[in-house]
DNA sequence: TGATTATTGTTCATGGTTGTACTATATTGT
DNA sequence: ACAATATAGTACAACCATGAACAATAATCA
């Protein structure tokens, strides 16, 4: 019944992860704050954000990038295309698929934006040197990798 | 206008946080797959684990620890005590307030969730070092003092 | 004391996310 | 060619999260 297996709050490894998740809540809920400013939501911005770093990507492959299901894409894109941020251009070779591009406008609010995230990322960050971020970085990835490996 | 900093492409620091981003919430889905066994959903399940570890807390200090609004533990908390997991007991010095209490069938589940929780952190975290993983908390404490002295 | 201000919890409308079921098109294997 | 299977996108219902407006109670201070 595992049941005395010892409580988590003498498991230093539990900490690190809660002070992992509590960053990356707080990060989100600032950058959608300031994201207000240019009257886009986190959301959306995630997604122009991405077609700005893969134009003519399908919608597929944008909610696999952003670990999402394709139905979110699939209610989010009408909204973004009626403001006029976005195009979806269907793909010649497979009717199926659709291929996302910017605006002009959607561009410049995608540039806009990601600097907005870049300086607050960059903030956030200065009082740890590059070597202790990339580190960071790297603890992340093996997380990610070893989650997709046992039975993902 | 901000017009050409460099994009954030060739920015080790936002890739790291992306890497952390996706870190977290691969934990989250994954978190959320296992506790389903329990036939529990992860935002339930947040919330008894931290009534377990401070049980008597009141629904104001219990969205503060869970960096959510007083509104959602207020819809969330009535489901989760009609399952009978919870109690909500009125407090005597001031009335306003409402403090929470697991029934045993709550606590049950709370352990059995964070022995799940902890598990999945282990495992991710088996290949890295305590002291990589320290230093990952370090990091991510750091970012969230920032945060909050710059004016959130 | 009585008036103002702050705090706790609730309600409601809005919007994001998920999983499932569905349609249309491609691909595979016979 | 044809059937079976897989894939891209959509529609819908359920649930989670948020912020604003509100009621009840406490705290502050003239």
């Amino acid at each position: 019944m595992n049941n005395n297996q010892s409580l988590p709050w003498d498991n230093p490894r539990f900490w690190n992860w809660i002070a992992v998740a509590r960053a990356c809540h707080v990060v989100k809920q600032r950058l959608a704050k300031e994201l207000a400013h240019l009257d886009i939501k986190l959301p959306h911005f995630d997604i122009l954000a991405n077609i700005y770093r893969s134009e003519g990507i399908s919608q597929q492959d944008l909610a696999h990038k952003l670990l999402v299901g394709r139905s979110n894409i699939s209610m989010l894109l009408p909204q973004i295309e009626k403001r006029g941020l976005i195009e979806r251009r269907p793909d010649n070779e497979d009717k199926r698929v659709l291929r996302l591009y910017l605006t002009d406008k959607g561009r410049d609010i995608a540039r806009k934006g990601l600097d907005i995230e870049v300086g607050l990322i960059e903030m956030s960050m200065s009082t740890s040197t590059p070597e202790e971020c990339n580190l960071v970085g790297d603890v992340m990835k093996r997380m990610i990798a070893n989650m997709d490996d046992s039975g993902d």
